[in-house]
DNA sequence: AGTTTCGGGCAAAACGGTTGACCGTCCCCG
DNA sequence: CGGGGACGGTCAACCGTTTTGCCCGAAACT
């Protein structure tokens, strides 16, 4: 299949200068390795480069020196639209600002695909966005040097990748503290069914905050299906006087619960409080709901950081793993009980 | 420089089976060219591959190629903050539908655009949105006969530039029909400084349907900065019934006529009715503004589409320019006057 | 026995660059 | 007169795959 029409080569504008394709290669790579050359070559040479319209070829260049200024960004879930954006956005600023490209590689949905992960490679180290890639795909770029950096804890492969986090444990336990402050005894806690890393820092803060604290919290799993009025009054005879709603990527968990205090009749924070850990999804009307904020821009600036220490060694190297902290949201949903 | 550590390639896969490198490279590519291999020396070299953790190099892949299910995405101004975010959730998802990767070139600002709309070649094709790009780095890729598609029409290079944009002209017209149809007679239109194709689009779609409508329509062009109260009620002391306001990239125009309006005191559409080419800025508060809704997931999708088929040709070329309709949205911010 | 025919597989040329080693010439110095 | 620089570039190996063309031995015809 060839070269694209008509797209002009070194050994073109070597012919056409009167020199060696290497000479070529020199002059316009700046000739970093200090090769004895004359003004009068280098400008024929860049005057023929002009002429030609020469664009050098990205992938070549790739192949023949293993660097390339592009950084690989895995989503297993699409990018643009869900909660990642304020990463990305992260992310991208911060590439941008160090002169590197973005290559995006998006799960298809379909296959959690080890093929896709394995083009990562196209790049000179990846980003991995989201909890659902596989870990033995990661411990093969791993145990084979690729550069790599997941955002979002990962206990995996005995913790070797290198990963960027928010600190959901500190944050988590920080609004227990101030459930127990506001003088709530009982306390609800929902999250989602999956055990993501993240899910399993927030109730694990949650809990050291509430034996702390001297709360009672019991935990459900669920998808918001099987939420609904009954449930919120049952837990409301029962003492309960708070609920803490895990953020979830889809908001599911937090708009079944909202539903369910409505259906129930059921005011926030006059009967009952609400907090979630994290944010609420976006345009959630009302009051601001307690919580804390995920310093979402943050994590992606620290994730390119790190990874691009990882991909042009030399500059000190960061710790390998990063756990930010998250700002608290207080908003207006936890009430002062007596 | 050199190979990471340790990935194997197909030379070793080759030494351990026994076989050609040449071999492996053909059992590995599913033996497309119906070269004859016995089943046993197929099964050596996958149990080979597999045993090495062999993973294919994306890019020496690619140099030897010419393909390689990549599309890029040059965006000239951040692409996961602004206003771009559905075209590029448009564009992810029929990218992944139909299995491409993206490869992101953001424009840094600070390296000089032309380095990087080469490095664009790294991909099949490349997509280009946003209206800062230079015509002459486009048209060195088109000749050199590169796949691009433009988001946006693109009146330069004598439309060479295969594209994919909104119909403005229709839709900022149907805008200006509805206002002459409640009676609107003089309106006041504002619009960015600069000379955007769909700035000019939006102003043509405006006069032709004036023009049909026996509307005067008189243009300002304002960054944002000279609106003030003052303007506003020279305007309607004019006897201005309507303030037609272009969608801008930062919402700037916009955001200064609510400004002026409400310094000046003067309600919507009470004492003067309201229409944004297009949508108003996100998290806008207060009554639904009438305008029109610009289909960015579909010029997303729509734009995929198109380049793919330049890419791999075969499959029925499309046109090589497509307008997409922009539903109109009602609103409640233009009144009838009598 | 002498050709075809085939199954099997290998060698080698791309692809477009990067890079360290090396080669002539001149000139200068001891 | 022999040797050491400096100057100006060129050579050729290498990066890891894809893809053709060719070769070889054995079975099948003539």
């Amino acid at each position: 299949m060839g070269r694209v029409r008509g797209m002009p080569r070194q050994a073109d504008i070597a012919r056409v200068a009167g020199v060696s394709q290497a000479t070529v290669s020199v002059v316009l790579g700046g000739n970093r390795t200090g090769v004895r050359l004359s003004e009068r070559t280098r400008l024929r040479v860049l005057e023929a480069a002009e002429r030609l319209g020469y664009v050098p070829d990205p992938v070549a260049k790739r192949l023949a020196s293993s660097r390339d200024n592009l950084l690989g960004v895995y989503t297993s879930t699409p990018a643009f639209a869900g909660s990642g954006a304020p990463i990305l956005a992260g992310v991208e600023a911060e590439a941008a600002a160090l002169g590197k490209d973005l290559i995006m590689f998006t799960a298809s949905g379909a296959a959690p695909d080890h093929a896709r992960i394995r083009r990562t490679r196209l790049a000179d180290g990846c980003l991995f966005l989201g909890g659902h890639v596989p870990a033995d795909a990661l411990g093969e770029l791993l145990t084979a040097g690729f550069p790599i950096v997941s955002i979002g804890r990962r206990a995996e492969l005995g913790g070797r990748v290198p990963h960027v986090g928010a600190d959901y444990v500190a944050a988590s336990a920080e609004v227990i503290t101030r459930l127990a402050r506001a003088g709530h005894r009982r306390v609800r806690y929902l999250r989602e069914p999956a055990d993501a890393p993240s899910s399993g820092d927030r109730e694990r803060g949650t809990r050291a905050a509430a034996a702390d604290g001297g709360l009672s919290v019991v935990v459900t799993r669920t998808d918001g299906a099987d939420l609904g009025a009954p449930a919120i009054r049952r837990w409301l005879d029962d003492g309960v006087t708070a609920l803490v709603v895990e953020e979830t990527e889809t908001g599911a968990v937090f708009h079944a619960t909202r539903r369910a205090l409505r259906e129930a009749g059921v005011s926030v924070p006059g009967d009952v409080s609400l907090a979630v850990l994290g944010r609420p999804p976006g345009g959630t009307p009302g009051p601001e709901i307690s919580g804390f904020e995920v310093p979402g821009r943050a994590l992606g600036r620290a994730a390119v950081r790190l990874l691009v220490s990882l991909v042009d060694p030399g500059a000190g190297e960061p710790a390998p793993h990063r756990l930010l902290s998250c700002p608290p949201v207080m908003g207006e949903t936890i009430a002062t009980v007596s």
